[in-house]
DNA sequence: GCGCCGTCCGAACGGATGTTCGCGGGAACG
DNA sequence: CGTTCCCGCGAACATCCGTTCGGACGGCGC
């Protein structure tokens, strides 16, 4: 049963519209005068029908402890992740460490927290070049990445090439004791190198887009 | 003078956790408790220092009447974007208009904002197939669409053929009195039609991939 | 009619909360 | 030393605000 009735429907829409103003969530009197209802507790009756509907989340005694929730009763988080630099040749990009993370970030990147799943000290990159396109990663793109030190082969890595001094965005396969580094873009050729030049600074999560 | 005193610096830090955690501002007794001060009236004066240097915003004798302002303490809001259904063959999607928008909505995605750049009834819609693959849009996408019923030529609409009975995303041309619909895939072959054949449900603006 | 239920009304209670005021300690300065 | 300013302390006050309670109105089924 999630049909609201038109006073409820109007209290939720007073409450969206209050909140999107003033950034706090108004008192039961705001809402009693906002939606012209005579008695408070009438909007007391309505605010606990819409929690048992799940549209909110109260508190309790407590003033304006009122919390909004999306579809569904979740609540979405947001994440913001430092952007940490560009991957571009010739350009190493800092080495996120936990200790002194995000400390230097050019910007901050704020995301849906299912980008990035749960994972912690993700960081983000922007993406010059087309190496990755047949992967959808395309010039402009901002890549989400989590700092880890091994990955799997296949696995879409971004690896600092010691003998160039650069940081690139591949994919990585083991094969015999050397790497390939395989970029997704059949105009380009792999790169050959040994273990003991990369160091893998990230392993891709997720990219987005900035809209045009 | 933005310098902040140890307390300043200490009671900002709480204002931001608690928003976090609570989606509404804490009281003055709230930051008394949770920055381990002795007196309500040293929360007050600290938080006239935070407004006058322009880190808050008050709304005097309004409980919980704080308002984070800043560049850090700037809001990223979410949009609840409905998914109307999938662009698949066969499965025409329902037509949002602005009266009964969202009314049948499987599903809400949230992300941020700047994903919809302030258009208003921007619905969602998830991709099936790899028509559309070199405009980096895969299968299983969720691509975002502005409830438009014009289009420029080149655009990304999606489409309802009337004599197919189904909707499909596209690039759409107008050729000399016909239309013609371009798939972002070589492999595939553009759909020549008529323009009163052709319905247009919404034009592309952005699109995210589910982590996997 | 009668009872039940969802909704609304008006008033009152009591706790929550912002504000104010007097006071004091400590640092900077003349 | 005296003054001023920043900052903190404690208490009291007036209001804000969530909650509760008795009552009422109308629709619905029996």
């Amino acid at each position: 049963m999630t049909t609201l009735s038109p006073r409820q429907q109007q209290i939720l829409d007073f409450l969206r519209a209050f909140i999107e103003e003033h950034d706090y969530p108004p008192s039961i009197r705001d809402i009693q005068e906002g939606c012209g209802i005579s008695s408070t507790s009438v909007v007391d009756y309505n605010l606990r029908k819409l929690e048992e509907k799940g549209f909110i989340r109260r508190d309790r005694e407590i003033s304006r402890g009122i919390e909004l929730l999306g579809a569904r009763g979740r609540r979405t988080r947001i994440v913001e992740v430092p952007l940490l630099g560009t991957i571009a040749a010739g350009q190493p990009i800092p080495v996120p460490s936990s200790d002194r993370w995000a400390a230097d970030a050019e910007d901050y990147v704020p995301v849906t927290e299912e980008m990035v799943r749960g994972r912690t000290n993700v960081f983000a990159l922007k993406v010059r070049g087309k190496s990755m396109i047949e992967d959808l990663i395309d010039d402009g793109d901002i890549v989400f990445l989590e700092p880890v030190r091994h990955a799997d082969d296949g696995d879409r890595v971004a690896v600092w090439l010691k003998d160039r001094g650069e940081v690139t965005l591949k994919r990585i396969y083991r094969e015999n004791g050397r790497i390939r580094l395989q970029p997704a873009n059949s105009a380009m050729e792999p790169i050959y190198t040994t273990p003991d030049n990369v160091e893998i600074q990230g392993r891709f999560i997720s990219s987005i887009r900035p809209s045009e």
